[in-house]
DNA sequence: TGTGACATGTAATATGTTACATGATTGA
DNA sequence: TCAATCATGTAACATATTACATGTCACA
């Protein structure tokens, strides 16, 4: 079971009776652009849950482009739950991943130039993203979802991690008594 | 350019010469789980990295595995540099995922019992998860490499923020009307 | 001498990406 | 009416996963 169709029976179950359209916007409003989100992958996920009967769909007679209105079924959502446990297994809770950090680790085979780039530029990148997931916070500041919020709330504190650690980086490289790695 | 392709190219640019093998088991070897590492990943992509003049490829002629030992080409280095320049861009830092957070995202969907379920196993895990970037970061101390010291660092910044974050989600748990469970 | 690590690779499969293609609906 | 958004989908392609398959090397 992929990440993404745990995350599409999620929104789904949030939104449902929603389009396929619905649930691929819903992807995009997030801060995170891990998923392209792209028609490519919503359409055949969905047509592949509907026909192991996880998804259920209704025409909408009064809509002349096929709309189709998507709910969960009672398999649906027990699937969605199994997928929302297995956050309780290591591997799922290490199988993170962050770019900046994945490059970071061989910063050592950059020339000093290079690195200053590096450090600049991914500090402000790093900065725009943690206010983007601000602004995903304020949104649902007022939601009546409180666990979304919360939600929403660790992905700020991690972007300031991740901020607060790229200005750690930054301190050590202004630091002059690194000496030049040899190549 | 896939991100695997990058820190492969990474891997191999810290440890030639070496074998496609010896690449596997450092990705292994990290405390992330993201990617599997598995022989149908790094095989195929280091044959397509040596077709397309990013890596080069001797046969030891003293083994009789067909023991390959990779170096980098210039243009591999290069692809390398390349790739770790694209970490100033936003779309390369917003790429991150979480997928305890992915999944917190939904708790509001689900009942009260499995809401502790969660949070008390994911809890558990995020743990662990903290306890192996830890060990990561300590067998990175005496390294002559300050710069992938530093990049553990981070991990063990944002594994610490994730632990620090679903104990607040506990808290939010325990504070509600609902009765907390015997302990 | 035997076991576990080293070493390379393929096959079937699943899934995601980009780009393309089409048309309806809504509101200014 | 016209443009942006809503809405569905496919095709070619790239790439990762799991499982399988084979054999060597180092060392106790």
């Amino acid at each position: 079971m992929s990440e993404l169709e745990g995350v599409v029976l999620g929104i789904l179950q949030g939104k449902q009776p929603c389009t396929a359209y619905g649930i691929r916007m819903a992807l995009q409003d997030s801060p995170s652009s891990f998923w392209s989100a792209s028609a490519g992958a919503i359409y055949p996920l969905l047509n592949r849950l509907e026909k192991a009967g996880l998804v259920d769909a209704s025409v909408d007679a009064g809509d002349a482009r096929g709309r189709r209105l998507l709910t969960l079924t009672a398999a649906g959502r027990a699937r969605h739950r199994q997928w929302m446990l297995s956050a309780g297994s290591v591997e799922v809770a290490s199988a993170v991943s962050d770019p900046v950090r994945s490059r970071a680790f061989f910063l050592g085979a950059m020339d000093a130039a290079d690195r200053r780039t590096f450090v600049d530029d991914s500090l402000q990148a790093l900065e725009s993203f943690l206010e983007s997931a601000r602004q995903d916070l304020v949104i649902r500041t007022d939601s009546e979802d409180s666990w979304a919020y919360l939600a929403a709330l660790g992905g700020v504190h991690q972007a300031e991690a991740r901020v607060k650690w790229m200005r750690e980086i930054r301190d050590h490289l202004y630091d002059d008594s690194v000496p030049p790695v040899d190549r």
